[in-house]
DNA sequence: GTAGCCTGTTTTTTT
DNA sequence: AACAGGCTAC
């Protein structure tokens, strides 16, 4: 036993000392999993292992930083490989770049980059659109990469109608991606594995230098990735992996749940280790996990047990509404944080979707509660940002022509769309880039000689700009902005709006610029910025250096953990998705991706759903997700709105009806009792929550639902807002003065110092015996004392 | 050619 | 609600 392995449990420390030979390591949540993956890479480079023979691959950039940060802790400094996947075939693509038809100077495509591709590459390939929308064609473009699918092999496939459009449209496509000198994120996999595939002396000589290859989150693995780790583990089979199939979520993006179940197959010879003990969370968190994931039939049965000490229960809380939702949830956090034991950073909100962020956004901003949203606006997708790096992408690229289109009317200067169309129609004929063509402009009869003047204009500026193409980041990117008047631009465009000050983020933008120079003094760098760019993502955006409650998606939560999490809107077409519920594939993946949700929590959870919920726009009835009726209920603490069903009752027999028209109306039901209630055809019966011996509360749906009355809420399920504490506060915080005496159960008699704020964010500093604290009237728990 | 208004649509998840 | 694309008035 050494330093590295010695805090290690007895398994840990088993797939920590495997060296040679592969290993499987199935890792549960919480199970320590990336504490044995930097203790293996430490314990490696120890046995004299040459940090450069080893590469270990994540998902996300976020994974690969912790995993740095943390092999750094125990080895520090030794230039191992960590990377995403796409970083990873992004730089040795940029070496082997001409051998599948690019340039080294090759840029890299966002996805809207090549929506705007495949726009124009579906006019060009002149299909209907009429049976399938280009999300479609995209999408079956992109399986089709990650299944390692070449346009020649999907024409001869015979699939399904939309397929057959994506089948013509993908030879275009990629053919005007060459051009332009372009890849789009799935070729970064796509075209490095048949890079490997076809030249076996690239292959064999890399499988020579990464003689030690890692991934992590396996289970996500597409055709694609899986090709490429393979064939760098041929002649050195030094492959570990580690994994978690319950926690497999990315099936969409064309992740093969196969490549880990079948690891066993494909590595007879493999050492499988499995962590099972949890570290992370509580024995009630945990147990919702597991009775969750227990409904997924296509799973390896796998138990989840910890040592840890009880905690609270977990709650499961129904809402009157989303918004509802949002203030109750941020009245929590409040409490949880006055009550002294936690604080922002503490919190994490998760959610199916990006847009369910919203209100709860809304919420903690009223009550200057700090928080940030992993995902949200992405910066570098702002309108400003995007313009100015298309501009930077045209400089280092010159034949990237969605830069192009965006760059040469920006700002405007006259060159309109007749003009470009003219233009683009020119490079297709030649198959020359956008920008070559706008050289020969001379030689395109259909452009007025007005529009050729604006034209050699613009290449003019693009020849000046191109000049400075070794220049520093900085210099650059201030030269760009002075030459065509940017600021000024924004300044003439934007409505008077305070919301979002593209000027301020043109400033942050260059501040990014001048670090990443100070991070690469040596180079011209411009292509490694871009390339950085385009493969950071939001999600990596997430600091927990910050104090703040975390919000995110249930996705980007994916290897985080947080000490309190609320899981919101675990509702019916949200979660699962409406578009997941056809096949049992997608359910039990969406299933999983609550599991995953469940299990980021330490010592505190709650699980929540709303009666009603506001999408695009308008208020639509909710309905509970079939997911919460799998979660052992009784072990929990269940608060649900007075007034609504019991979904969870005995007679709750697992097949909710397709017309579940009952909770459309929540407002129906009254506590009186069955006034106004008659059977609805093969709906479950229904009890109220709060009076379970009660006629079953059932009506039919076309009997006006009885007037509504102000739903009475029982003591726990209240969630009491601001302003209902406000209003119906015992002491009315008018009554609080400096100087005033108040009693706290905690910290005893003290006297108000200090007064702040207003409503519901008043705030007084008080000077107890012991301590001083500073609390919000509106939520304290103190009374005043009368002297 | 451009700005601004109007209308119809909406992949959820991410590299 | 947010946005893209189309249309109209300048």
């Amino acid at each position: 036993m050494d330093a590295i392995t010695k805090d290690l449990t007895v398994a840990q420390a088993e797939a920590v000392q495997h060296i040679d030979g592969p290993l499987l390591i199935i890792a549960g949540p919480g199970s320590g999993k990336t504490r044995v993956v930097t203790h293996r890479i430490a314990h490696m480079l120890q046995s004299g292992i040459r940090p450069w023979q080893i590469a270990a691959l994540t998902f996300t950039n976020k994974a690969a930083d912790e995993m740095r940060s943390r092999v750094d802790l125990l080895a520090p400094n030794q230039p191992v490989w960590m990377g995403t996947f796409h970083r990873f075939c992004a730089q040795q693509l940029r070496r082997y770049a001409p051998m599948v038809g690019l340039a080294e100077n090759y840029s890299i495509y966002d996805s809207s980059d090549s929506k705007s591709a495949m726009k124009r590459a579906i006019a060009a390939a002149g299909v209907s659109t009429s049976h399938t929308s280009p999300e479609q064609i995209t999408s079956a473009i992109s399986n089709a990469k990650n299944r390692l699918i070449t346009p020649e092999i999907m024409a001869q496939q015979t699939g399904r109608a939309g397929d057959t459009v994506a089948a013509k449209v993908y030879p275009v496509y990629q053919q005007q991606l060459l051009t332009a000198n372009a890849v789009d994120f799935d070729d970064l996999l796509f075209h490095f594995a048949r890079l490997l595939r076809e030249n076996p002396e690239v292959r064999s000589n890399l499988d020579e230098k990464l003689k030690y290859i890692m991934v992590d989150e396996y289970q996500d693995t597409n055709l694609a990735q899986y090709a490429i780790v393979r064939a760098l583990s041929v002649d050195h089979p030094n492959l570990a992996v580690t994994g978690d199939p319950d926690q497999s979520v990315y099936g969409w993006r064309g992740a093969d749940l196969n490549n880990i179940l079948d690891f066993e197959k494909d590595y007879p010879s493999v050492k499988t280790v499995r962590l099972e003990q949890n570290y992370r969370s509580t024995p009630e968190i945990l147990r919702v996990a597991d009775q969750l994931i227990r409904h997924n039939r296509r799973r390896k049965q796998k138990k989840l047990f910890t040592d840890n000490p009880t905690g609270e229960a977990v709650t499961l809380r129904q809402y009157e509404s989303g918004y509802k939702e949002a203030d109750g949830i941020a009245d929590e956090i409040d409490n949880q944080m006055i009550a002294g034991n936690a604080e922002p950073r503490d919190f994490a909100i998760m959610c199916r979707m990006n847009a369910l962020t919203r209100s709860i956004e809304h919420a903690l901003r009223n009550r200057g509660i700090p928080y940030q949203i992993v995902n949200g606006l992405e910066f570098y997708q702002r309108k400003e940002i995007k313009d100015l790096l298309a501009y930077l992408h045209l400089i280092n690229n010159p034949r990237h022509d969605v830069a192009l289109h965006r760059v040469i009317n920006t700002p405007t200067r006259g060159i309109g769309a007749k003009t470009l169309e003219r233009i683009q129609r020119f490079a297709d004929d030649h198959r020359i880039p956008m920008l070559e063509a706008t050289r020969r402009v001379d030689e395109i009869d259909s452009l007025s000689k007005r529009a050729k003047t604006l034209v050699t204009s613009f290449v003019r500026l693009y020849d000046r700009l191109a000049v400075k193409a070794t220049a520093t980041l900085e210099d650059m990117l201030r030269f760009l902005i002075e030459e065509i008047k940017f600021v000024a631009y924004l300044e003439r465009t934007t409505p008077e709006q305070q919301d979002n000050n593209p000027i301020a983020n043109v400033d942050e933008f260059i501040s990014a610029a001048v670090e990443f120079d100070q991070m690469h003094p040596e180079d011209g760098s411009l292509e490694a910025f871009l390339e950085q760019v385009a493969l950071v993502s939001d999600t990596d955006a997430f600091e927990d250096s910050n104090n703040r409650v975390t919000l995110m998606t249930m996705h980007a939560a994916k290897g985080l953990e947080f000490p309190r999490v609320f899981i919101i809107a675990v509702e019916d077409n949200l979660l699962p998705h409406r578009r997941s519920k056809e096949d049992e594939t997608q359910l039990e993946e969406e299933r999983r991706l609550l599991f995953v949700g469940v299990t980021r929590a330490e010592q505190w959870l709650q699980i929540s759903y709303a009666k009603l919920r506001s999408f695009r726009g308008e208020n639509q009835p909710a309905i509970p997700s079939m997911f919460l009726g799998e979660l052992p209920r009784d072990e929990m603490q269940v608060v649900e709105v007075k007034g609504s069903r019991n979904f969870f009752d005995d007679a709750y027999d697992d097949e909710y009806p397709d017309s579940w028209d009952l909770v459309q109306e929540p407002a129906a039901v009254t506590d009186t009792g069955p006034a106004g209630q008659t059977e609805v055809a093969d709906g479950p019966r229904i009890i109220p929550m709060t009076d379970q011996s009660a006629i079953p509360d059932v009506y039919h749906d076309d009997v006006p639902p009885p007037k509504k009355k102000k739903p009475k809420v029982s003591i726990q399920a209240e969630l009491k807002t601001a302003s209902d504490l406000l209003q119906s506060g015992a002491t009315p915080l008018g009554a609080y003065r400096e100087g005033s005496t108040v009693r706290h159960d905690e910290y005893g008699e003290g006297t108000i110092i200090a007064l702040t704020g207003k409503g519901p964010k008043r705030t007084a500093k008080i000077q107890f015996e012991e301590t001083e604290e500073t609390f919000r009237l509106a939520f304290a728990k103190i009374e005043l004392v009368e002297r």
